[in-house]
RNA sequence: GUGCUGUUAGCUCAGCCUGGUAGAGCGCCUCUCUGUGGCAGAGGAUGCCACGGGUUCAAAUCCCGUACAGCACC
């Protein structure tokens, strides 16, 4: 049986049905992942996620060194077991903490909605200084990347060794190598030293698994390479070359869901569009943190197989719902451009207008909070702080996402995807 | 009944002494969130300054009275 197998190409576009076959069982593609970044999926439990159709969710190898620990993680079990999930597990590498926790030291200059290009190179600039010489990420090298742990003030070295190290005692079924991500804009020099320094990284996190594997909790646990390169295409090129020499079972494609690429979904587009044909085609590719979902929608388009978004679970915790509007999912695009096909709203269920609205989130959805609870009663549980109501919005908004991975691979089927 | 203190935004209060037609916190309203941030931030609305007189070029502010509240004493 083989990692993965494609089922059918979509005859007009790049996209693929197929299955992802790990060492827990098997994850129909296109698919979206949970994320249950400290080994849950916040406010909901493996029952539930299982009922509403997630295959396969994320857990974060940084977050779960520093608490409980690894190889606590190992003494239980493995994180399948000391969990409570028995299906498929994919593991980030910490490398995005890289750049999130640059994040959180500049997080002054966050917040304004309109922020003019200078503004976002300004971002972009100060967080790739921090990511050099932060006082809480205190350095990348050629050994890794240094942390300070906010739980304890110790600092952390996360090597590509010790990244797999971890992952091999979590025991996950897809690993990730760690990799340096830098935020955009970057100048070409940034983006090259960065690339240089991934492609290091992976070949090393490679020599390491295959020394481990044998002896991992998961011997049947794979591990993809990640794609770098910013927003440059030849970049993009040399770094699946590089990644290609290694030999991994997948890529993930990083870096294109955050900075002025995630304010501008067009970037994201055309890197994509000129990584996937050097990809091989029977090896799986994930996108790393994207996205909205037009945006899923366009990047199975373009070959994407699997994606993983906090999108769905954080919003639900602001208060952020989607909600199905009248269109169909898959309509040709009205304007030109993207190519995207926005099918939905995101209703903010705080505002007053919900205030004395009896009726249900979404009148075509069938999850618990739609069929038992009206908007009216959503907001209240928001208004008054009452936990329920995060729980219920995250119910309702996987659903939506795991719904509309559905709706994909069923068009997919009859040809009807675009 | 007498004395003292108080009455300013939905709430809790600052401003009064030393006059120049109002502020804070919370709440409320709106927005932002892409390999997790139950976080954080940005913006906004709201006042016959208890009421009635007076002094003054000008009163939330000074003076007099009234109402209401709290406390103390009878």
């Amino acid at each position: 049986m083989n990692f993965f197998e494609i089922q059918k190409k979509d005859p007009k576009s790049q996209a693929r049905l197929g299955v992802i076959n790990t060492a827990h069982g098997p994850v129909k593609t296109p698919a979206f992942l949970p994320i249950g970044t400290r080994g849950s999926v916040k406010t909901v439990t493996a029952e539930e996620l299982r009922f509403w159709g997630a295959e396969m969710i994320l857990a974060n190898t940084y977050h779960l060194w520093m608490r409980p620990g690894d190889t606590l993680i190992a003494r239980a079990g493995g994180l399948h077991k000391f969990i409570g999930w028995d299906g498929p597990i994919f593991t980030d590498s910490g490398g995005y903490q890289v750049y999130s926790l640059g994040e959180k030291i500049v997080s002054s200059l966050r917040g304004n909605p309109k922020q003019s290009n200078s503004e976002i190179a300004a971002r972009s600039t100060a967080r790739n200084d921090l990511q050099e010489k932060g006082p809480i990420l205190k350095g990348i090298s050629n050994v890794g990347v240094e942390f300070r742990n906010e739980l304890d003030g110790a600092t952390h070295v996360l090597t590509p060794e010790e990244s797999i190290q971890i992952q091999s005692n979590l025991g996950s079924d897809i690993a990730l190598v760690l990799d340096d991500v830098p935020a955009l804009p970057a100048s070409k020099k940034r983006l090259e030293d960065s690339l240089r320094l991934t492609l290091h990284w992976a070949k090393r996190a490679k020599s390491h698994y295959e020394k481990i594997i044998e002896a991992s909790v998961n011997p049947g646990q794979k591990l993809y390479g990640i794609v770098q390169g910013g927003d440059l295409e030849e970049l993009r090129a040399k770094s699946v070359q590089g990644l290609q020499k290694i030999g991994f079972d997948g890529y993930g494609i990083g870096g294109l869901a955050i900075g002025a690429v995630a304010d501008n979904p067009e970037i994201m587009y055309r890197v994509i569009k000129a990584t996937t044909p050097h990809l091989e085609e029977n090896k799986p590719r994930h996108l790393l943190g994207v996205g909205y979902p037009e945006q899923i929608v366009k990047a199975v388009s373009l070959g994407i197989d699997t994606f993983d978004c906090v999108i769905p679970t954080r919003n639900a915790r602001h208060a952020q719902l989607f909600v199905n509007s009248k269109t169909s999912p898959f309509s040709p695009p009205s304007e030109e451009g993207s190519g995207e096909v926005k099918n939905y709203d995101l209703i903010t269920i705080t505002n007053a207008q919900f205030k004395e609205d009896f009726t249900p989130v979404d009148n075509t959805c069938s999850c618990y909070l739609c069929l038992h609870h009206n908007r009216a009663y959503l907001r209240h549980l928001f208004m008054s702080g009452e936990p329920l109501g995060i729980r219920l919005a995250t119910m309702h908004n996987l659903r939506f996402y795991l719904d509309l991975m559905e709706k994909i691979r069923r068009a997919i089927e009859f040809d009807s995807l675009v």
